[in-house]
DNA sequence: CGAGTATTGAACTAATCGGTTCATAATACT
DNA sequence: AGTATTATGAACCGATTAGTTCAATACTCG
């Protein structure tokens, strides 16, 4: 019949979440996004609406193919499932680093609402997932908090990975945190 | 003589910062900074260099005029400073959340080197205050880990603070926290 | 009032922005 | 080869960007 597509949406959303993860929405772009991407801007038109639109569908992908959800349903639920979460789910790739959901919550003034609904939205289920995992080690009233604060970690971790990429020093931070966890989980009986 | 000043380099960066914490450097152009600040674009340019020189000069005052070193500071020195440190350094006035220097990190890959270098050193000098209250509670071995969680927390909050300002969750999350660093000072023994 | 300075507003520049259009070239199938 | 489809490159658009210039005005003081 005729030529067949080249390119795949997915793997150019694959390419330009980098992009949009270093220099945010307002930071990038779209020759940014060519030269990454390395689809003409032609291309990318006729694959997305707008920029706007390419970031939303960076952003969603970003959020459907990370680690995150995965390892929280590891079996069996418990603190393994969220030292893995803290030590995987976020970046130390040179490039980029952190999460770029998280590093979108800073830009929240000025994405679109598709953007935000979608970052609160996958707050809530990357929430529940935290969830059930501390439901299976914590006392009932202590759940919530707990939760509350492995979430502030994590999005202290990724927000600082942004100036500080070290890769040890995240392990350790992490341990750290960990250990202040476990022995509040087995303390407090 | 002649007419005087009409606006005052200060007041001028008060005005700008609340700007610049909400939408960043990229997102920020003078059209905002002309309406925020009252002063015209002429006027401005008088005063700065460039939009960079300003975003440079608001952060630099925003640092000087924060709270957070002047907290880690107050006598006696421990935990209680801590914990006015996370409550009262991070904002949730509305307009704009968190803290400007948690938020510019995120945007750290286009942001002036003077910029960047502030930042840094800020850190430093703020790890140091957090550190001297920490050092007055907790054995040497466990210090440097104990501040990086601090750390580490405070900028979850700042960043949380972009999608969610909810001064209530802030103060129950901040109390919890403490709660656990309490319980490892005193049960680590 | 008048001298002298501070501030404004508007016009202007050159570059860049996101986005569109379209003619051309490349490819794959019958 | 011929046809249908896809991708590219370049030209182009209007809007917006940061930044400059300058004449006009506002003000305070002697």
């Amino acid at each position: 019949m005729a030529r067949p597509k080249k390119f795949n949406r997915e793997t150019v959303l694959d390419k330009a979440i980098p992009v949009f993860w270093r220099f945010g929405l307002a930071g990038t772009n779209v020759q940014q996004l060519e030269a990454a991407t390395g689809v003409n801007k032609s291309g990318l038109y006729s694959e997305f609406e707008n920029k706007d639109d390419m970031f939303v569908e960076a952003l969603k992908r970003y959020l459907e193919t990370g680690p995150a959800l995965r390892i929280l349903a590891n079996i069996p639920l418990g603190l393994g499932n969220i030292e893995q979460f803290l030590s995987l789910a976020p970046a130390f790739s040179g490039d980029y680093a952190g999460c770029l959901s998280v590093n979108s919550t800073r830009d929240i003034a000025l994405l679109p609402n598709a953007a935000v609904r979608l970052i609160s939205d996958f707050n809530e289920t990357r929430m529940a997932g935290i969830r059930s995992n501390v439901k299976a080690v914590f006392p009932d009233d202590q759940v919530e908090d707990v939760c509350d604060l492995i979430w502030t970690f994590f999005s202290g971790i990724c927000i600082d990975a942004n100036l500080k990429a070290d890769v040890g020093a995240h392990r350790n931070r992490v341990r750290a945190f960990m250990r202040l966890l476990q022995s509040s989980a087995t303390g407090g009986r």
